[in-house]
DNA sequence: GTTTTAATTAAACGATTGTTTAATTTTGTG
DNA sequence: CACAAAATTAAACAATCGTTTAATTAAAAC
């Protein structure tokens, strides 16, 4: 499906508000007003509330789908860097587009409309697989040990990453770091800890114990 | 606040309906068709629909509270003891009363209630601390690394346990395991192998290395 | 320039929302 | 039994919901 400029505003401005207030949170007069449309323009456009959310999830989950393919296929890359690379990646897309990421996981939660349900899974299993494969790969080579559970690796980084994203207000001030950071230079370095962090988890999981 | 047995019936019916639809998805007609009664018992007992959300959050929140508490009192267990005892209750807890989680996390996602979201961010600093307790004590104690990220370890033991509740179902048929197992079976092995999985993860994160 | 198509609008639609009212029934108390 | 308080009810409330209609404006095609 092909979109047109003012319908991806729509879509854009609707994964704000989604994002905000949730999907049964807001309505169509509210989209339409900070999008500044008629409400009309949406049945005309979408068809319905629920098929211009089906709308954002195709586009978001096409241009997910298409970056992690490529880096299975470089064949200049090493098993461990591979896996790390998609550590960075996925952390770097989750902060980047967490507008939708909180989205996707509430739909994942509240789990209504079949057709995004189908879409979510694919994509998940999609990427299962794919990190199943590099994971035998690095099997295959000897530097990955044998038995690795895929699934439980993967949650830890999603879940993990997703935590840290979500829960980061509530703990600005728990540990006693430099205050004199900036809120951006914040975020990034505690996207820089995340990320060894989750590295060095993925280095365990993966390598031959010491 | 105490409730009667008729109040906690709403409560517990409104809590099943939220997980499933959500807050916004469910109206207040539904509870009361579900939970038998009628529709103005709800107002006249909670006084509105947020309020009747915020009932279940005191007295869920509670009960979590009252837990963790009297595991750091424990005097006869070792530092190691108590971590490993934490993950399996935390596990234990998600699984047992995953109706409630689902909400508590829609909640953190979409804040819109401010009593509750100054409910769940005490509970999550509170935890924090008591974790950073234990962590401190081991340390002394000479049995725990001196570089722990307290947070980004809860938050992998609480991303990676929910990502693997939340997506149990999607990957159910991933693995090429024994398809022999009922639901429940499959879901007990499920819990098993995270907690061992987390508990590896810990040790790690805890102890000097090799 | 005329015709056809697409875009946009305000208004109305019926359904549903959370809450309140006022009447009635049930329960508890003396 | 009589009285007061609590519980329960059906009905009504105004507000908002997503969607549709029918009329009008803008753009494209011939």
């Amino acid at each position: 499906m092909n979109y047109n400029d003012k319908q991806l505003q729509i879509i854009d401005t609707a994964e704000g508000l989604f994002a905000d207030k949730g999907f049964d949170g807001t309505s169509v007069r509210d989209i339409a007003e900070v999008a500044g449309i008629n409400v009309a323009m949406i049945s005309y456009y979408f068809g319905s509330k629920e098929k211009l959310m089906e709308a954002l999830f195709e586009i978001k989950i096409e241009r997910i789908k298409d970056r992690l393919e490529s880096l299975l296929k470089d064949e200049t890359l090493t098993p461990f860097q591979k896996v790390n690379i998609m550590i960075d990646e996925q952390i770097e897309r989750m902060w980047s587009g967490q507008r939708f990421y909180k989205i996707m996981l509430c739909e994942q939660l509240i789990d209504t409309n079949p057709s995004i349900t189908r879409k979510v899974s694919e994509l998940k299993l999609r990427n299962a697989e794919l990190v199943n494969k590099i994971v035998k790969d690095g099997q295959e080579k000897g530097v990955f040990k044998k038995e690795v559970d895929v699934v439980l690796m993967l949650n830890t980084m999603i879940g993990t990453s997703w935590q840290t994203l979500v829960s980061q207000d509530y703990y600005k001030n728990f540990s006693a770091e430099d205050m004199s950071l900036t809120d951006d230079a914040y975020k990034e370095q505690m996207k820089t800890k995340l990320s060894n962090h989750v590295k060095t988890l993925f280095k365990i999981i993966l390598s031959y114990e010491a």
